[in-house]
DNA sequence: ATGAAAGCGCTAACAG
DNA sequence: CTGTTAGCGCTTTCAT
């Protein structure tokens, strides 16, 4: 066995027949031997033989297996669709390439280069926070390779695409903010180029509007990154004259910042200011006080995802299709309760 | 281009020289006329070609590909130890296939027939929680495919391992516990057939024996499945006549479990009762009062697997070693402060 | 029911 | 410097 692993040269060897009958006897066709059948498939279990994917993907020009490009595994958004994804595609026997772009445009090309190379059946790509030309997905599809995009979408291409109600899910959010007699509300925002942070403004301000509150530009602060700013931005929003008694953050781990900062400040929440965060990051149950948030369903993304590409791999469906999952607001405790 | 993707032999058509001229060009081989090498790769560009690794892996029967199979990625620790593999693979310019065994035996069985039939050229793994056998492993072996276990492995196969001090861990938990002035402290274990749990006790054990104290069967309580039981482990201990005064938990959702449970009983954290975890999972820094715990380099450990089994790839290093890198007590609010 | 042979895209002798 | 050829492991005609 020195001689690496065993084809079905080896068993056809063996037993002194020819290797297209052992190829046909392997996958099981019809017209084999009852008893040639057997002795190769005992031959093959003794000799561990495992059939060579590469060889079969040359010949058939088929992977079995598809890409997927997230920013980074390590927020447990992303982990959680990459997890669905995987789910879903070893359920139909698809294996699973996986790569990080960790935010970078440069990266993100590189993988997908690689995967390309590697042949991959399809691709499901959540674009890096730099991305902001498409031209390389646009090759992609001159290929002909499947491609859907999933919560970091992009509005320049053409092709399936799974996100969430952003929009709805902010303004069902900052309408709870204002239904619960909240009249100056903030908005903590992402970086201005973030498709996510713009369509959740769009909920907040049609929020507002419906109220009959009109938009305060003083409300709305950006954090360039993510994390890094949100404290700043927040204590920007508490210096402010006329302070909010509500914040609306771009997502979960801004308002925990925010949180944090509103309590060194000695204010009450949400007697004094209440927040509402986006995501469902698990930690968002557990930190003090819990956090009232809109959870996207991100297992759920993957799984979409995962079978609108593979539909389209087999070709049950050749159109581009958006999928649009819906956001639920989930009340904990930095928000007061509704007065029925 | 409806033809699917590009070929050398596209190129040395619309060049009308070989094939493979067009090969050695485009792989930048010595011996190649300049201008001749100047078009191929032009042409390449224009057409778009990417080589086909596919053809190139059966011809070198190498994939320039590894396969990881974790538990449950949407863990953060796991989570994290990917990210660092990936990381390191790509730098390398290794592919990822992806797995997860769902803490099942027989996906992970699955998982590994799956990536042994694309032929990865090495193999990480961290065993399910179900696995006991590891027959599968030696029949990776015997195929000559690398593998280094990482996290949860096995004392039983001879193979590459990267750990992390779990028993020290444990010992300076305990020992901090026993400076702080505990003297009945409760071990809240994991299953009775889980390495890393039955490590982490003969820390445990040592802290106490070297501190004098007599371990008191009372106080060690196994959870089965991780989190379910945790909080009725935690309520037994609590329902003792002679009550604990600090508990080790095998890990940190356990911790964080045992914390609500101790709230309720309106103790005092640390005053009444003392908690330390294991991992040092994200929402550990967040949660109140925020845990103390023995953290446990992830992602490092994730990056040292990738390099060793890279090594191990290439040849660098045929010998089987086990790597454990070290564990450190992050103290925070859980515990008492050491009196100088 | 079985075998022989071609070919998937690429690389590596071997010739020229 | 370049072309010809064989072959990686497998599937699939086409014969027999």
């Amino acid at each position: 066995m020195e001689k690496g692993q065993v084809t079905i040269r080896d068993i056809a060897l063996k037993l002194n027949i020819s290797i297209s009958t052992v190829s046909r006897a392997l996958r099981g066709m019809a017209d084999v031997n009852a008893d040639t059948k057997k002795r190769v498939l005992e031959m093959a279990r003794e000799l561990n033989y495992e059939p060579n994917q590469i060889a079969q993907s040359l010949r058939s020009n088929r992977t079995n297996t598809i890409g997927i490009i997230v920013p980074d595994v390590q927020v447990h958004f992303f982990s959680s669709i990459v997890s669905g994804i995987q789910k879903v595609a070893s359920k139909v026997n698809y294996n699973v390439l996986f790569c990080q772009s960790g935010e970078s445009y440069q990266t993100e090309l590189n993988n997908l280069k690689a995967l390309i190379a590697s042949r991959v059946d399809g691709l499901l790509i959540s674009l890096s926070r730099e991305t902001e030309d498409i031209e390389h997905l646009l090759r992609v599809q001159q290929k002909n390779i499947p491609l859907v995009l999933f919560d970091r979408i992009s509005d320049d291409i053409d092709t399936s695409k799974v996100d969430v109600s952003d929009t709805d899910g902010a303004f069902k959010a900052v309408k709870y903010l204002i239904d619960t007699e909240c009249r100056r509300i903030a908005y903590l925002a992402g970086p201005k180029n973030l498709t996510i942070s713009n369509k959740r403004m769009e909920g907040y301000l049609h929020a507002l509007r419906a109220a009959g509150i009109t938009p305060d530009e003083e409300l709305i602060v950006h954090c360039n990154s993510l994390k890094e700013d949100a404290a700043g931005a927040t204590a920007q929003l508490l210096s402010l004259n006329n302070k909010p008694d509500a914040l609306f953050c771009v997502n979960d781990p801004v308002a925990i910042q925010a949180i944090q900062v509103i309590k060194k400040h000695n204010l009450k929440i949400p007697e004094d200011i209440s927040i509402i965060g986006f995501t469902d990051d698990p930690v968002s149950a557990l930190i003090e006080p819990a956090l009232t948030t809109v959870a996207q369903p991100s297992h759920e993304m993957g799984q979409c995802a995962a079978k609108l590409l593979i539909d389209q791999i087999k070709g049950y469906d050749g159109t581009s299709r958006t999928v649009t999952l819906d956001t639920k607001l989930v009340l904990r405790n930095t928000t007061k309760l509704l007065n029925p």
